[in-house]
DNA sequence: ATGCACTATTCACACGAGTGCACAACTCAA
DNA sequence: TTGAGTTGTGCACTCGTGTGAATAGTGCAT
C-alpha cells in the first residue's frame, strides 16, 4: 500500500525485485520455468510490499472473475438465511466471492440478474423458487453456469442440488406409525414448486405401504399468520399425527393446538430442522435436509462448471434425516 | 450476446452504428457533445444487440467498481438476516453490488476482508461486532471508506450509523412505569460492545427520574439456550418488569416464566421487534430499531463516501420506537 | 478563397494483469 | 571459435472500457 492510498501493483514488485513484470506474474502463477533464486526474490519483494493482486484486472484478462452470483429470496425465513450463510462460507473455502441479491420482487430480481451478468460472474447459484424461470432464462441467454439449490422444477437441462422429499416423507411415515399414530394429516405449502407435493406423496405412499391412508390435506403460504389460520382446519379433523412441509407451518400448528386447549395435541413433524424447532417450547421432531452437505455440493457443482464449461449438467439429491424430538413422543393418555 | 456465448462489446455496437467506439462510450456516459442523431443511432444499436457494458472492465479503468463489501456475522440471528436483506435491497436501488462475507470466525473474517480489498470494493459496510477492530484496521490501511452499522465502539474517526439505545431504554422505562410496574430488572447481552450497556443505562437513568431504581441485572450470550438458563436467575428476583437487550433473550425469559408456572409472569420488553416477537404466542412488546431507516442511511453514507473520498466521517443515530403488545399489558390479578 | 469559432468525432493511451514467442545467457561438445 | 541445446527473462500484445487531446466538419464573416 502506498502512502497516498494507491495500491501496490505488480510493477512495483518487479522493480523492487529487479526483474520484469512478466516474471512476477509467472512466479505468482507458479510457472515452473522460473529459477528458484528469482522466485524467492520476487516472493520476498511481494511480501515486503504487501502486494495483493488486483482481481478485477485479473478477471478482465482471464475472462474469469471468481465471482459467483447468489440469488436468494425471503431472508426472513431462517432456513434461507442459514443456507445463505453456509453457501457463503463454502464459497470462501473455494476462493469464490459471492455477489448476493436478496429480494422478493420479480422485477427486482430480473434487474439484479442483469447486474450480475454485467459483473461477469463465473456462475450463478439460485435459492429462489419464485424467480427460477427468469433466472434460468437469463443464464441461458448469458450462457452462464447455473445451479439451482433445493429446487427441481427447472427443465432437465439445468444443474440442481436438492433434497429427497419423497424419502423424507417415507421416513416420517415410518416414524409416526412406529410411534403409534393411526390417522394422519399433511399440512403443506402452496408454493408453485413441487417441493411440498413431493413430500406429501412420499408420505402418503409409505403410509399406504403400512396400510394406512393419508387423511386431511391442508395448504397455506409458508409464513406464520396464514399458517396459523389454516391450522384450525387441520386440527378440526383431529388426526393422531400431522406432517408439515415446513417448521413454520409446524409451529403455527403447535401454537394453534396449544391455544385450542382441547385434548392432547397431535404428533407433529416439521421440515428444515430450524433453530426454533429445537427450542424446548416446541421440541419439534423435524426433517433435517442436511444443508451442510447440500450447500457443499452446490458450491462444488458450481465450481466444476466454472472450470469446465463443457461439464455435464448435474442433478444431485441429498438424503435428509429425521431429528426426533418431543413432538412425536407417544402420549401416555 | 453472440451465438458462441461471447458478450457483446462496445466495439460491436460502434460498428453497427457506423461510429467509433469512443462515441459509444460517450453516449452511454451522457456526454452532451454528442449530437442527437448519433445518440439515437447508438442507443438503437445497443438495444438491438442487447449490449450490457462490462462492469469489470469499466471498474478497472475508472478505479471504481460499484462493488461494496458487506461483512456480517451470525445470520442465524433473524435480526442480522433482516438487516442484510434490507441493506442489499437499498444497495440495489443505488446501483451498488454487495460482495458479502458472512461468518463467525475471526480468521475467516480477516481473510475475507483481504479478498474484498483484492476485488477493489468501493467501500465496506460492517454489521459484525466481533470483528470491528480487524475491519477498521484493514480499511484504514487499504484506505477504503467504512461504515459501521449499529455499532459505536470504533474510534471517532470511522463513520457509523447506529440506534439510540439510551433513548430506547428511556422509552421503555416510561412505558413500564405507566403500565404500573414498580420493580425492574434488565436482561442484557454479554457482548464486548457497549450496545447492551447503553440500553441499560438509558433504562436505569429514566427509572431514577421516576424515582425507581433498577434491580437485578443479568447477562447472557445472545443465543437461546444460554439465555434460557440465565433467565432463571432473572425470574428468581420476581421483578414486575424486565427489559431485555434482545428479542431472543426476551423469548427465553418468557418461555422460562411460562414453564415455571408460578404466579403471573413479569412484563417483558424485547429489542429488535423481530418477526417472532409478533407471534401471538409471545405477543412481545419490543423496541423497533427502525432498520428500514438505519439501512437506508448506512447505504447513503457509504455512497457519499464513495463519491467524495474527502467526505467527513459521519456518526448518525436513528431513533427507535416502541411497539406495544400484550407482554406489557397490565395484569388483572 | 481564407481565417476563425464552434461542434462532432476519432486517435491513442491508460487501467493492472496474463502469456506466446523471441531472445539472451549459459553449458557443453567438437 | 563455432554450433547446438537448455534454461530463464523480457517484449509486446491482449482483455473491455473511459477520456484528454487532436482532428474533421460546418457555418459565418472577411
Amino acid at each position: 500500500m502506498h502512502s497516498d492510498g494507491r495500491k501496490i501493483r505488480s510493477l512495483e514488485v518487479a522493480e523492487r525485485a529487479q526483474i520484469s513484470r512478466s516474471t512476477v506474474s509467472r512466479v505468482l502463477s507458479g510457472d515452473p520455468r522460473i529459477s528458484e533464486a528469482t522466485r524467492a526474490r520476487v516472493l520476498a519483494a511481494a511480501d515486503e510490499l504487501g502486494y495483493q493482486p488486483n482481481l478485477i484486472a485479473r478477471g478482465l484478462k482471464n475472462q474469469s472473475t471468481g465471482i459467483v452470483g447468489v440469488v436468494v429470496t425471503d431472508l426472513d425465513n431462517s432456513y434461507h438465511a442459514h443456507a445463505l450463510q453456509l453457501l457463503i462460507e463454502k464459497m470462501g473455502e473455494k476462493r469464490l466471492a459471492p455477489l448476493v441479491f436478496a429480494g422478493n420482487s420479480v422485477e427486482g430480481a430480473e434487474s439484479a440478474i442483469a447486474r450480475l451478468m454485467s459483473y461477469q460472474v463465473d456462475a450463478v447459484i439460485a435459492l429462489a423458487a419464485p424467480f427460477s424461470q427468469s433466472i434460468i432464462a437469463a443464464c441461458r441467454t448469458g450462457s452462464k453456469p447455473l445451479v439451482l439449490m433445493n429446487r427441481h422444477e427447472g427443465e432437465e437441462s439445468v444443474s440442481a442440488v436438492g433434497g429427497d422429499g419423497a424419502a423424507a416423507g417415507a421416513m416420517v411415515a415410518d416414524h409416526l406409525v412406529a410411534r403409534g399414530a393411526r390417522s394422519f394429516a399433511f399440512f403443506g405449502g402452496d408454493d408453485s414448486t413441487k417441493i411440498s407435493m413431493e413430500r406429501q406423496t412420499g408420505f402418503a405412499d409409505r403410509l399406504a405401504a403400512h396400510s394406512f391412508s393419508l387423511g386431511t390435506v391442508c395448504t397455506s403460504r409458508y409464513s406464520y399468520d396464514p399458517a396459523r389460520r389454516a391450522a384450525v382446519s387441520v386440527l378440526s379433523a383431529a388426526p393422531d399425527a400431522v406432517f408439515c412441509a415446513n417448521d413454520t407451518l409446524a409451529m403455527a400448528l403447535a401454537d394453534a393446538a396449544r391455544e385450542r386447549d382441547a385434548g392432547p395435541p397431535p404428533m407433529i413433524v416439521g421440515y428444515d430442522n430450524s433453530a426454533l424447532a429445537a427450542r424446548p417450547l416446541y421440541d419439534l421432531t423435524s426433517v433435517d435436509q442436511n444443508l451442510e452437505e447440500m450447500t457443499s455440493r452446490t458450491v462444488e457443482t458450481a465450481l466444476a462448471m466454472v472450470f469446465d464449461s463443457q461439464a455435464p449438467t448435474v442433478r444431485l439429491t441429498i438424503s435428509p434425516f429425521l431429528v426426533e424430538r418431543g413432538s412425536t413422543r407417544p402420549r401416555t393418555s
